[in-house]
DNA sequence: TCAAAACAAGCAAGTTCATGCAATTATTTA
DNA sequence: TAAATAATTGCATGAACTTGCTTGTTTTGA
């Protein structure tokens, strides 16, 4: 019987072998590794399982992939898909025939505008561009597209010219998407994002806030408005859910 | 004995490649996909599905789209592809790092924004906001989108805050997607989007015309300019095919 | 309208996986 | 050093996943 000196290896050898082989190939098999390593595909499998523990790796079925392999980015679409239509069809339920409404981006508010009955008639002013093309695709709605630099990471309008455009706007409504609220209000962690927030509130009579429940309790860097501006907060829960409780008396309304 | 790697693919790793195609070509064939991936069709067809339900990628009848086809009507923008992408290498060579680009809608005008290089350093302005957008995924460049009302058929902006925009800038190249062109010029059948070529014209050093060849000799209603504003012509075709011979003589450059 | 292509659904074979357990190996403690 | 404890590993089991194939249906384009 011949013993290898890889029966020899230590735990934490072997992963850190794994770990090079992921970063050379962007991948393994863990059947591969098995044979490679002389161990049985089941360590291997507990050898995965604990660096993609350790956010190492990204696991999947039959081996495992480097982390740059992830494409992340877009899945951020899906995500909470039924409760984002949730919050649009209570949100659609509060705009009117001729009203103006200034909204800005994020993939809630995206879904509003996607699920905007046709026969509406009413007019958008926007600093999304991917909102715009949502929007302009129902026929009864006219869509005003607030221009500026494109920030990379918000994909939408951003600096001092689109700030003063909006001052010069009268909404009815601002449909605000947020990334984080809690007792002390809206925030968010980015300081151009946030002045055109605060103008979008300021421009408008009313401000509602579509969001999914998890954001709620979230703080963020940066402060964009106390939670007694809000008009009308907006989840996929129910108005009397426990989570919201907090928040009933210092809003005005929660749908 | 020809063992390929793609053998031993793994189901993400095989996901993440057709995602790669699928961003490259805008579109793939279900079976195409099945040869190159060594897979049955039915594989094909569970992944496309997945991703679809992901809303990574939009599917269709015997393949997928990319997914960023949503907003338009989706049998132009596929229709003509390999030229379209002909014609944006030509017109991506006359780009320079440093230089500031106004640039229209337009299905043409898109696959050079998605064909642009990472590596460009430029700033681009648009009227667009599906172009923004294609553009804002490059890291190097800078996107100024120009605001205004949003065109229902061309989906781009336009109105009279547009044009005095456009007026206050100085770009190097207007790249600017037509729809006829013959002995008389370039024209087009809505006024107010004639208004914003004009101003985009007038705007820019250099005027690049990217076009599809069956665009030649066709007139539209509305002129935008004459044939000696143009600086470069640019056809999926070569410069000294018969169909450009007309144009030879009156346009700076034929590309 | 009709034929070809694409499709969905279900099935079966082959993998891959999670779990519990026992054997082995490493580490700690007395 | 020896015993006790903890960690690691391989194996067995049944569950879950992946894939190609078959069948019958739908879509597409001539």
């Amino acid at each position: 019987m011949i013993i290898t000196e890889n029966r020899l290896m230590l735990k934490k050898e072997r992963q850190a072998l794994i770990i090079k082989q992921i970063n050379l190939h962007n991948k393994v098999l863990s059947s591969d590794l098995s044979i490679e390593l002389y161990v049985s595909e089941d360590t291997i499998r507990r050898d995965l399982n604990e660096l993609a523990l350790e956010n190492k790796i990204v696991k999947v079925h039959g081996g495992a992939l480097s982390k740059s392999y992830n494409f992340t980015a877009t899945q951020a679409e899906t995500y909470a898909f039924d409760e984002k239509n949730i919050i649009a069809q209570k949100t659609i339920s509060l705009i009117k025939d001729g009203m103006t409404i200034l909204c800005s981006g994020g993939t809630t508010i995206r879904a509003i505008a996607n699920q905007l009955p046709d026969n509406l008639n009413v007019t958008f002013f926007t600093v999304s561009p991917l909102i715009s093309l949502e929007l302009v695709e129902h026929p009864n709605t006219e869509v005003i597209l607030l221009g500026g630099k494109l920030s990379n990471s918000s994909k939408i309008s951003v600096g001092g010219e689109v700030v003063s455009k909006i001052n010069e706007i009268k909404a009815d409504l601002c449909i605000l998407g947020i990334n984080g609220i809690d007792e002390d209000g809206i925030s968010d962690s980015d300081h151009e994002i946030v002045q055109v927030k605060k103008a979008m509130i300021k421009a408008s009579k009313q401000l509602i806030t579509p969001m999914i429940s998890e954001k709620l309790n979230s703080t963020l860097r940066l402060s964009v408005c106390s939670l007694e501006e809000v008009d009308f907060l907006i989840t996929e829960l129910s108005p009397d859910h426990p989570s919201l409780r907090q928040y009933a008396s210092r809003v005005r309304m929660i749908l």
